[in-house]
DNA sequence: TTGAAAGCGGTACCAT
DNA sequence: ATGGTACCGCTTTCAA
């Protein structure tokens, strides 16, 4: 309930000083400041922060707009993100766009309007035109995780290609031949799988193989049901399998089990992500750390607001392999390296 | 970046009359009302948050407290808050406070003084003395999500005692005598296990069974782990498991299965949850729905924002038990039935 | 039914 | 180094 008034009625000073001392901004006397700051801690001082925000212009508050946050890569960004933005005093403020709903309508068309921030980070969003606009004309820098780079906005993204290429790469090094993709290529067809999938192909096609994909949900179930499919068919099976994500691959590997083939003596199973269950499963899998991407997100964010001039920085992370026990060469192969 | 003071011009009247038309307040011709909001639309006027703050004390923002958000419960808690604030035109503003973390700290010293929000949503939070006494300092009215009812807070949260005696009781009423309880007990004492664990005692206690206990971390590893042990011992094994949720029970399929333990013949298994994955797993298990109870909460708190005066409420809800396929009769047992 | 003007709680410019 | 004061953009009496 103290306003600064008060406070500077109890440090006998004029308001103007006590909002100097308080902010840290200005001339004031060593002495002065403290009598201020004394008052203010005395009285229980907290700024309000719609007065600030009208007097200065800014909020200290940023908006994450996040299409799901009960998918684990998403809730890890998110996770960075805030850490970032509480270390450094930021307010977050979530606004859920799952697409294809009508609360993702209203964000672009009623909450984003009220720009009670000062800058956007878009998880994983894949706006389309229409949605990209009301972003645009919002005026306040963003900055993207996940996603294609736009030429007046800042991204992390994780390279997806890359990725794929080194996963699949890691199975024909172990001397696979016949390797399927698992996931991707739904109707809602993310750009990530996308990237992915084209990865697994151009590899294969470099290999002179022929690629195998198999759409499938990007989920657990999804993985786990597809490979089911997939494995059945005793006769025509791959020896190695990549999945789009862990979650993805995990649902193969359990598939797998259940039906009493071995992993990785029988088959090799290989993700992407380093999901928190894939130390459970052994999954060998190349790591992205989507809490640091959140957080390196956020930093580029203040950044930006801090030097509002600042040209938009791209962020292309590579994924590293991490080799545990769900790969294998394929049985009756003498262990192969490729160069 | 048009005020209302443009748009009091461009139609023709003052701002007091503008404002009204615009937020429907007081009276105005109908006339002069459509002829402020075509110009006020003309202009994309949107009106800024933090004067409308400053002006009325109301932020139309709900602070939402969560320790975790990349945890299955808490994440689709917050999908059903976000849900219902949303619609009601709410922002949300989302405070990370994982136990033990300096953010935590930082967000009960330094960010719920600034009252950017109307009210407060805490899902799990179990705060300690000190964090509470910060809590009601806010004057803000407060919903909890789990835990235990204060005298000034709303409340809703899962009858964790009666959930865990259902589940029991399940596995009793097959015809299990030895059955395990798995979670929980740890260091960190969650107030959701220990009431699950008290419900489980009881059960047992009254159906005249020795209780066994076998603490875990509430995750799906951690179930895995606890529960590959606990199977170890071929002669001294249990013919059922009640999971302290879906994760540690899931863990426990998956261990039996590596273990060549086969589910239900050979053990019986029953969660607390319905989590995404307990179909996969044929999971039989007593469902809460947490978008339930996290729109539930949302509109508790709106409802208190529109008359303050009014009574906390506090909802206990019971969880339902949804029957599929990881429990049947102990092997040999006759099939019983309990009334 | 409408308008004028006084705040809401700060910040920042301009003097002193 | 400090104080006076005009805003920031909107709501809300009070008078007309």
């Amino acid at each position: 309930m103290a306003g600064i008034a008060e406070v500077a009625r109890v440090a006998g000073v004029s308001k103007a000083t006590a909002s100097r001392a308080i902010t840290g901004s200005g001339y004031v006397s060593h002495a002065t400041r403290t009598r201020v700051l004394e008052a203010a801690s005395a009285l229980g001082y907290a700024p309000s922060t719609s007065a600030v925000s009208l007097a200065t212009g800014r909020t200290q508050n940023v908006g994450v707009i996040i299409p799901y946050v009960d998918r684990w890569f998403f809730a890890e960004v998110l996770e960075g993100i805030q850490d970032s933005l509480l270390r450094e005093g930021y307010d977050l403020t979530l606004y859920d766009a799952r697409p294809g709903t009508p609360g993702r309508k209203r964000v672009f068309e009623d909450f984003l309007a009220r720009k009670t921030f000062d800058g956007l980070i878009a998880i994983g969003l894949e706006p389309d035109d229409h949605e990209l606009d009301r972003l645009v004309a919002i005026g306040r820098p963003v900055v993207s995780v996940v996603g294609e780079a736009g030429p007046t906005t800042s991204l992390v993204t994780l390279d997806d290609q890359h990725a794929a290429r080194r996963a699949t790469e890691h199975l024909l090094e172990l001397g696979h031949t016949r390797i399927a993709f698992l996931g991707g290529g739904g109707a809602d067809g993310a750009h990530v799988d996308h990237d992915r999938l084209l990865g697994y192909h151009a590899t294969m096609r470099e290999a002179g193989l022929a690629p195998w994909h198999l759409p499938s949900p990007v989920t657990l179930p999804g993985g786990y049901a597809a490979a089911a499919d997939l494995l059945g068919d005793v006769r025509a099976r791959p020896t190695g399998i990549v999945g789009t994500c862990d979650e993805v691959a995990i649902g193969a590997v359990i598939a797998a089990r259940r039906l009493g083939i071995s992993v990785p003596s029988s088959l090799s199973v290989v993700g992407i992500d380093n999901h928190e269950y894939a130390e459970m499963f052994s999954l060998t899998t190349l790591e992205q750390r989507p809490q640091e991407q959140g957080s390196k997100a956020a930093e580029l964010l203040l950044a930006q607001l801090r030097s509002p001039g600042a040209a938009p920085v791209q962020l292309h992370l590579q994924a590293t392999l991490i080799m545990r026990n769900s790969t294998a060469p394929p049985l009756g192969a003498a262990s192969a390296s490729v160069s």
